[in-house]
DNA sequence: ACAAAAGTGTTTCGCTTACACCCATGT
DNA sequence: ACATGGGTGTAAGCGAAACACTTTTGT
């Protein structure tokens, strides 16, 4: 909408925008939060990242944090939120020069409300596979690449993985979370192993039931500050 | 100078502009490259980052290869260059709204001309320590930081060394360069095991004195791609 | 008793680390 | 011969990886 507003000379400056990548976990599978994009050059079932300009007294960080809330229909203070990269290609946008920082965002799945979950035609959580195979607006495919790319990467060696499960977790549902993410399976007694050696977890009181079946003992993180930590 | 044209309701939008760390190795020591930055609002001694406003039909990459020919004064095809981090906070420009794309940029001493090397009134290497001594100009001692930061920590996990050594190198010489920047002392003997082991290293046919001693085997890189590889 | 997830230890292998001496060269 | 940087090997300790069975619970 704000972008549509903008014509003639203001082509003589790159826009500014911000788009995001906001992950969460459901069922074991990673999800990424997508928006209708509702601009004439694209036809109308196109989706793409949410996101839109940087307001000209606010950081990019601030404008994210603002676009989560408004596009993504996301309480952003349930968000984690790490700057990505900035793609400034010509024709990244078919109507004007707009240079966006993108960022990756994260969340878990419980902390969220009925409304935030919810799929409508304008908003939708859908699995990074499935949203990487559809055609998205602007060069949301690589950017989204790039935000699915680093996260893999980068769950390996910081503790982000917390802002992806719930505040109390089994073992278990921590091992399945990493797994989601980096698509690969896991040693159970390896990585029990080595993710207590570390240190970050503390033991809760409570235990869960997980259906019928022996009850799973109940951790959470020592920290929500996310720290460089050769994990896995 | 570019900035200082633009005035009034152009503030209705952030300005984009790209500032380059650009790093190389001498008498084991790293340097940076600043430029004196005449702008009214500062001392006429204060030194920054070079860079400047991304060109309305340029990529920010673009841009900062532009920049590092015009204002660090250094072929930009002697340079490696690397997105490090956009900077946007509102005041960082204490004249107009204006949103940084930060470089990383890497040479080598051995492949730049004399006038690359000059130091003069507006232009000149220093090291890193004692660039970070001084007061920058804008926020180019957290960029400068954060550049650097980014540098010690990438060195060790990807094979960004490769362009910071001339292109045919000893191993006492590739183990300084590593030393320089991460500030540490290595084991000479496990140095050379792991570095050799990697396998990225091709023996040369030629050897290099050193002073009056025993000469040295001449190495280089099979390929200069960065290629992501747990090196220390 | 059974079905299903929770929970637990050991061995092997390779990598990391620490460490000291001989080699080749010019003066 | 000597001074200096170049070049090499080994042993110990640590962490990674592979691997299978017992425990707890509800039905």
């Amino acid at each position: 909408m704000e972008k549509t507003s903008l014509t003639g000379d203001d082509l003589r400056f790159a826009l500014l925008a911000t788009d995001i990548s906001l992950f969460a976990i459901r069922d074991n599978e990673l999800f990424v939060r997508l928006i209708k994009v509702n601009q004439p050059f694209y036809s109308p079932n196109t989706w793409g990242l949410p996101g839109g300009l940087v307001h000209p007294l606010k950081t990019a960080d601030q404008s994210a944090v603002q676009h989560i809330e408004n596009k993504a229909g996301v309480d952003s203070k349930k968000i984690y939120l790490e700057q990505l990269y900035t793609f400034s290609d010509i024709a990244r946008d078919p109507r004007n020069r707009v240079v966006s920082v993108a960022y990756i965002a994260l969340t878990h799945w419980e902390s969220l409300s009925e409304r935030e979950c919810a799929d409508s035609k304008e908003v939708q959580w859908i699995t990074v596979s499935k949203a990487l195979k559809l055609k998205l607006a602007y060069d949301h495919n690589e950017i989204l690449s790039a935000a699915f790319g680093r996260l893999k990467s980068r769950i390996t060696y910081t503790t982000l993985i917390s802002r992806l499960v719930a505040n109390e977790f089994t073992l278990s549902e921590l091992e399945q979370a990493y797994e989601c993410i980096i698509e690969a399976d896991l040693d159970k007694r390896n990585f029990r192993k080595k993710i207590l050696k570390l240190g970050i977890l503390k033991v809760l009181a409570g235990k869960k039931m997980n259906g019928r079946f022996r009850p799973a003992q109940l951790y959470a993180f020592k920290s929500m500050k996310i720290s460089d930590i050769e994990v896995l």
